[in-house]
DNA sequence: TGCGCTCTTGAATGCCATACAAGATAACGG
DNA sequence: CCGTTATCTTGTATGGCATTCAAGAGCGCA
């Protein structure tokens, strides 16, 4: 009882701990966001944060799983359209958080909490687009080879600046180049 | 003459510098190697290097241009290969700057000289791309559109770990859809 | 009331990139 | 050959960083 009152209060303050860290990791990046400025938002003295998370890059994990459940649940609308939809709104989910998918790659030979959590992101990723593709009729192999093309092609068009129309060509291109017909 | 003399020392020991530079970057990756680290390899005071660049990633960006510079000495010599070929190369010239790929793109929103960098770096692999794609027969629309993918299956390649089985499909399957016939 | 658990903090450590002013060295003009 | 000047180096310092540790505050439970 008390105990789980306990509990609900520990998932509460880290629920307010993760969205004030994921508001700054959005807009002032994850090495512009010093775990004092999270603290200071918080009204919290710095090291209370490692009560709740051993280190900066297990917060920054725990922001990552937020706006990753966060993206999921709105997996179940685009289950209809076609490929091209299907990536030019998986560009819109992940715009906001260019940032961090930037971070995750350059922190990767750092931390081995980041390393486990980038491959299985890429796993889960990888394996939702190879049903997509079966499903449109693609051989398995050739499916799983287009869905780490597809992955490629959604970083690339995160990281680099690139107008309207450049990203509807490519991504235009690549469903016409990797559904049969 | 006495001037001249004086440059060719400068140049000598930005040479060093830089040299000893990359090797860090390149082993410990550029977060991993602090100024000091990079002085004390050197012999020198750290701050000794603030007179020769004026800050850490204006000395990333000399090294990058060094590594650049090497990498175009050996461009020639591929002049004649498919395109296959030429991005299979392009992967192996860049797979020991690896690290540094993904510095770079980490940094674009910190600082402005990587970010001019980085810009004139993609204009120009894209020109040299698009110049291929179009010997080959392609459209300069969409060779320009291609060359864009191209380069981010590449940087994709770079930064994530794969198979050579998983490289050669990849490349295989781009360099059959990108050319006509 | 007192014990123990959960949570918070003050204070410290050892890094880091970088700034500033004073020194050493060497070229140049007289 | 000597003194001025430009080039290069360093000692020292600053403010920031992630992280640690031991001491405290508040509360549940016996």
């Amino acid at each position: 009882m008390a105990k789980n009152k306990r509990e609900i209060d520990l998932k509460v303050k880290q629920e307010e701990l993760e969205s004030t860290a994921a508001r700054l990791f959005l807009t002032l990046g994850y090495d512009g966001t010093s775990m004092s400025r999270i603290a200071r938002e918080l009204g919290v003295a710095p090291n209370t944060l490692y009560w709740y998370y051993p280190s900066k890059d297990e917060l920054l994990v725990a922001v990552l799983n937020r706006q990753m459940s966060a993206t999921l649940a709105r997996l179940p609308g685009i289950a209809g359209l076609p490929l091209k939809d299907k990536m030019a709104w998986a560009l819109q989910a992940f715009e906001q958080s260019r940032e961090l998918v930037t971070t995750v790659h350059a922190r990767l030979e750092q931390s081995a909490v980041i390393r486990e959590w980038h491959e299985q992101f890429h796993h889960f990723v990888e394996a939702a687009v190879i049903h997509t593709l079966e499903a449109e009729g693609v051989a398995p192999a050739r499916a799983a080879m287009l869905a780490t093309v597809g992955t490629f092609l959604v970083e690339g068009l995160l990281a680099h600046p690139h107008s309207e129309a450049q990203r509807e060509a490519i991504l235009q291109w690549f469903a016409v180049s990797a559904l049969p017909d």
